[in-house]
RNA sequence: CGGGGCGUAGCGCAGCCUGGUAGCGCACCUGCCUUGGGCGCAGGGGGUCACAGGUUCAAAUCCUGUCGCCCCGACCA
């Protein structure tokens, strides 16, 4: 039992100033946590209580299907040469050298060390499979830590590594992972969604994100409540309710639109929808120019979307094959579509054809590479007699059709999904809200066992590659997750399994033999029946004592007050605020009954 | 990195324009009082006004620079 007047549990009346997010304001009203530097925080007595709580969890859950081990946060460079990532991981990595000038960084994560381990040691396929998991911190320099604990520089990840001989041996250990992480986000009562995540660069390998619901999150995901589809926006597609053409088989006709310029205004003008107009945006592919070191290489990119879409950047970016992109300048806008900004439109705007790339000489490769790239969304194919604009000052034309009109150079799926629009299995109406990455499963194929060289023997003798994954859980992200799903005013309650105590005792009065006696009684009661519980033995009138217990994420109280002279007390949930009188006599039985029901 | 804001007591803030004494609420300490939702009264402690330089008889206040923190955009658990 711990008693209230004995330990160090700092709660503010009032958030720091520069708390913005509800579990940040909490975290440090509630004494939890103290900020030392940007991004970089200390955990106190509470904290530290329901972070262990949380990691219990885990690693019950973890320990199901791996083993754990503990690897050094500081490593030497030559190991991050060897995968590459010394290189890739740039400004993020936190570097520092030895007192003999080697060079080593904080781990942001363990891949490498993980890979060094099984390439020294693994040499048989009968070892496989093999997980191996850690719960450890981890150092990224954070371009901008943010949001209390959201965003930190220095963080406590549970990271899990697979070793398998072959690829259907990685679908069993990452569905075991999937499914330990089910679990795992479940005992720690989470509201979240599993949604697909970019395969990225290593190509073809599954992942998935695990997403919590909260708008403190800076993900925006897609869900459907019907079907249980999810998607983060970057990858989610809708069905379209669809959309009415214009009428007539008319030729391109130019049209007179003086001083409009925005989809919104034409559209009026003309008496269309902008479901009618085609977006033309004018931007400019940025890529480092290998021919001059240190130089870029740019190239137009003319993006087509319907007028009422928007795009979605991370799908144009995947679309380039990962290059970078601006919006192009005034004078580039009047050099490829000889016309001012407000008025572009696809019609007769060269671009590369669709399926030139691959053939022709070098030569022709050299000039197919500068011309500018069409890419038009999906939602446009199929339509016609759209409005777009003319290229011209002050004109728009009329009777756009695609394919006839212009030739994009690829149909991609571009566009941000909408709140509203069709599920993608079902048709029904798709959420979009923000989310929190808490989880992240992948499948990593061969990254790393081959460029560190790890091979084990298979059942002919022969040297092959195991084949990895690598699944991360953001522990702190549970314990911010838990109290921006479950606040109100006063503070929040987070559930049992990772609460710093299972249940405070609010005597009302300590100088009350009587009051403090029976909640003396209770606590020892509660201790030995497995509960985890907090005297609240301050001398403190019992408002004050009210106002801490709400605030400090405890889910449980027992006021223990005027009514033990008839053999009573309350039981307080404070997520539902309802309170139960219970008989002291059996109070531990009552209780393990309202609380485990 | 680009843009914006803020650094005065543990927390929340005022003072700065118009230079001269550092102030308020909460928290803290002592005493009394009170004891079911941050109670009341009285007394008290605590500040190199982020740092450095400059202007001035005199700088929290004016000028210059530096650092730190927060927020908005490109990355991630």
């Amino acid at each position: 039992m711990h008693r209230w007047s004995q330990l160090f549990i700092p709660t503010l009346r009032e958030a720091p100033a520069d708390a913005e997010v509800a579990s940040h304001k909490f975290l440090v009203r509630s004494g939890y946590i103290r900020q030392l530097g940007a991004g970089i925080y200390s955990y106190l007595f509470m904290g530290q209580r329901s972070i262990l709580k949380i990691i219990d969890v885990v690693r019950e859950e973890m320990n199901r299907i791996g083993q754990e081990f503990l690897l050094p946060a500081l490593n030497p460079r030559e190991l991050w040469e060897q995968s590459g990532r010394w290189q890739v991981m740039g400004e993020n990595m936190f570097r520092l050298k030895d007192r003999k000038g080697a060079d080593l960084c904080l781990g942001m994560t363990h891949e490498e060390v993980m890979t060094d381990i099984a390439r020294k040691e693994l040499r048989s396929y009968k070892q496989l499979p093999q997980i191996w998991y850690q719960i450890q911190n981890k150092f990224r320099d954070e371009p901008r830590p943010k949001s209390g604990l959201i965003r930190v520089r220095q963080f406590t990840m549970k990271d899990a590594y697979s070793f398998d001989i072959d690829e259907a041996g990685l679908d069993v250990s990452y569905k075991k992972h999937y499914e330990t992480y089910r679990r795992i986000f479940d005992r720690c009562g989470l509201k979240y969604a599993v949604v697909e995540a970019h395969s990225g660069a290593m190509g073809g390998s599954a992942s998935h994100e695990f997403m919590c619901m909260t708008d403190a999150g800076e993900d925006i995901v897609v869900s459907c409540e019907k079907c249980g589809y999810a998607a983060n926006l970057e990858k989610a597609t809708s069905q379209l309710a669809p959309a009415r053409d214009l009428p007539g088989d008319g030729a391109p006709e130019e049209v007179h639109t003086p001083g409009m310029k925005t989809i919104e205004e034409v559209a009026k003008f003309l008496g269309v929808s902008p479901t009618q107009k085609i977006k033309t945006l004018a931007l400019m592919q940025v890529e480092p120019d290998k021919k001059n070191p240190g130089q870029v290489k740019t190239r137009p990119v003319i993006v087509l979307l319907r007028g009422d879409h928007t795009l979605n950047e991370a799908k144009l970016t995947s679309a380039l094959d990962g290059k970078e992109f601006r919006p192009m300048h005034e004078e580039e806008i009047q050099r490829v579509f000889m016309s001012p900004a407000g008025y572009l439109g696809p019609v007769k705007v060269p671009a590369l054809a669709a399926g030139a790339q691959q053939l022709g000489s070098v030569t022709q490769a050299i000039i197919l590479d500068a011309l500018p790239l069409m890419l038009a969304d999906t939602a446009l194919k199929g339509r016609k007699n759209l409005v777009a604009g003319a290229n011209k000052e002050n004109y728009h034309l009329k009777n756009v059709t695609p394919l006839r009109d212009f030739h994009p150079t690829e149909w991609v799926d571009l566009r941000n999904v909408a709140a509203g629009e069709g599920c993608p299995n079902c048709g029904g109406a798709l959420v979009v809200g923000r989310a929190m990455e808490i989880g992240h499963i992948f499948k990593l194929g061969y990254k790393y066992s081959k460029s560190m060289g790890a091979t084990v023997l298979d059942k002919d003798g022969k040297e092959v590659m195991p084949i990895m994954g690598c699944y991360g859980i953001g522990v702190e992200r549970i314990l911010t997750a838990a109290i921006e799903q479950n606040n109100d005013a006063d503070g929040f309650w987070l559930p049992p399994q990772i609460a710093p105590f299972d249940v405070v005792i609010t005597p009302t009065n300590v100088k009350d033999a009587a009051i403090m006696g029976a909640a003396e009684g209770i606590a020892q009661k509660l201790e030995g029946a497995g509960f985890s519980v907090l005297l609240d033995d301050r001398d403190e009138r019992a408002g004050v004592k009210f106002k801490d217990a709400d605030l400090v994420g405890i889910p449980y109280r027992i006021n223990v007050g005027k009514k033990v002279t008839e053999g009573m007390v309350e039981v307080v949930s404070r997520s539902t605020r309802k309170s139960e009188d219970a008989n002291i006599p059996g109070i531990e039985t009552t209780f393990a009954r309202m609380v485990r029901p």
